[in-house]
DNA sequence: GATGAATGAGAGTTCATTCAT
DNA sequence: AATGAATGAACTCTCATTCAT
């Protein structure tokens, strides 16, 4: 899993070349990010921000256009934070066996998993305070679902190249079928963080055994 | 599947006996929870509302408390058309082998699929729209998560009672799971209406399938 | 005290001939009256005195030209209740000595008392919830205190014509400064009513006694 | 009279220091004061006062919390001019005789007629449209009444223990109907301002002299 | 570069008043 | 005569954004 997943439209947000890279830049990204998490976009005034960091607000504008601008840094950021471990993970090719695959996608929803919990302000930005924004922002983040489909698609694909999985699996749809258990046990790990263990095991169990009786 | 998807705090919210059953009550909550899905809460004021439909906006306060108040019922409303749906569907203990089992858990993921898709403003009101408003609304959302969850537990309880699953089945986990794979699709369908019949099916082969290669 | 305080401009604001004397009109006007008192003018709405009446809002304005319509006969109806109690009080020539005169003024004076002590809306619609409404309606208050100083010139006047008082007395600014003491009583006995009797006696006191020390 | 006539709650609506101090905020509590004495508080938008200043609207809330805000500085600097006044008064022990002592009394009692006919405005405010705002500012005046009675009673006792006053004077008694004496005079300046003299005389006949006839 | 005072568009909400039924 | 649904003027308050210092 070498790939990074995409964030498509960064460019034309880093309008300010000087916003990312910046201490104080990242440092009101940051801190958006955490209000943002916590109160959400439309209740969190651009005052507040600047207040938390003992700056005046004023100052926000050297490094973002707008309020609307800050956000995408914060989601970028957000997309960037979880792309990082995956981006550690060991590519696909490195099993051998079904068995090592099997253990390998476990090891991969597992460390997803951890983030989400490590930082349940990660899922809260990406799944209750960038919806609802405005038509843009939802493309961007059904863009995102695209990107990370395409990232298991492939993951799946390799197996079905390297024997693992049936030729014939409709890797695509079997790719959203997947990520959308991952974002089902974030979402509930928001409210039931002890669910730890059991959920990624119940998704393996679906994945690759079987959920009906032994027949015969 | 008899038992209809809870809308808890309905009472409480429907202080006005009259904003319901009322004609004009009725076309305020369809005006709004279509500006809502389009241009989304924030966006939306309820002068736009009133605005469509002809009346001052005065009259929109005769029906509801205030703004909030006109979002709970149509997430209610939402809530209801899809839980009506989900109430025609016949009972699991209705199916006698695993086959039709399996078939009937396929129509009903249709079934779903199929109101998803003709009417997109339900996913999108639920999943993008009434997202990130207030602790409130979240809540009742997880909640309603969380009824979703039950249902499909008691169905998927069901089915090992029957010995049609596994007996060892963390259904709890497995519930949860599938409705991420259920929601997973309605959204991906908002840009994609064409994967009416393979992501179903897709699902269908996670769940009773198996995607390993055959083995031998 | 024979002659009534007069209501100025009434004829004015009686445009509907039928509110007084109306059965629901004069409950209409008692309802006000109580409201006004209570939560006071801008803060009471028609709709919260037909409420308690029973009646619809609408029917509000068969009596009454508007909210402020009201407001006058309210007052008219205080200034009625208050002109009652002082007709009923023996003309000035009863007394024919200086310390009947005095014995009569302390009556009239806890007669007043009485009335405002029994029912403190009274003081309530007339010096907190009927100023600051519009000039017009101060206009009428404060001739309602020119009024009253008339008729306890005229009190004092026949007190210096039949030689109990000072025949040089200023007899107009003391009429008002003796009402100023009356208004002052009956305002601190919103909040202390228990001063029944110590307020009158030092009233008299000042007027009629002494509070000098005995020189010599 | 050495001592001011307190401001109770200043502390609490002094929430932001700034706008007391400030040149704008003074400028707007001025405004607001002439507005407010001039068409009453309810007719009074905060627009009309930003209007008559050439300000944005906006810029008032950064002075003042909210409409309600404004009124309670517009009180304290009403009753702040009005206790200089007093404060520069000579205290009561100043006086050795009866003679003197009234004859301060009464220079007292001009001086504030002298500042109330000055600045009309002063007691509209006090008396007309600060009244019947809500609970907490009527509880507001009548405390300024009760410390304007202390403020009396002390000047009265200071009498009595020097043995100007008659030993058992009810002086809190006398002392709020002095002040209603004061009040009504006030009041009447408002619309008789000619009465300069003659008031303030009347009232010191009633209180040192006698206003019977010489008894013989 | 940083600041924060100033701004005003814009939104929600109330409620006196009207009028068709 | 009575009603109460409908209305919209009017007002308070917020806050993203600008810009002079």
């Amino acid at each position: 899993m070498a790939t990074p997943i995409q964030t498509p439209n960064r460019a034309r947000t880093q309008t300010r070349a000087s916003s990312r890279g910046t201490e104080l830049g990242e440092a009101i990204v940051a801190t958006a990010f955490d209000e943002f998490a916590q109160r959400g976009y439309h209740n969190t005034a651009i005052a507040d921000i600047a207040r938390r960091l003992g700056i005046g607000h004023g100052t926000f504008y050297r490094y973002f256009e707008n309020k609307r601008d800050i956000l995408d840094h914060v989601v970028s950021d957000t997309v960037e934070k979880i792309s990082e471990v995956l981006t550690e993970q060991e590519a696909p090719d490195q099993a051998t066996t079904l068995e090592e695959y099997r253990e390998q996608s476990d090891r991969i929803g597992r460390a997803l998993q951890e983030i989400f919990l490590a930082d349940q302000r990660l899922i809260r930005i990406l799944m209750f305070e960038s919806t609802g924004i405005d038509r843009e922002l939802t493309e961007r983040l059904t863009g995102l679902l695209d990107t990370a489909a395409t990232l298991t698609m492939e993951y799946l694909d390799s197996g079905v190249d390297r024997g693992f999985l049936r030729a014939d699996l409709d890797t695509e749809n079997t790719a959203r079928a997947i990520n959308g258990m991952i974002l089902a046990g974030a979402i509930h790990g928001l409210n039931a963080p002890e669910i730890v263990d059991s959920f990624p095991a119940a998704v393996s169990t679906l994945i690759f055994g079987s959920i009906a009786a032994e027949s015969r």
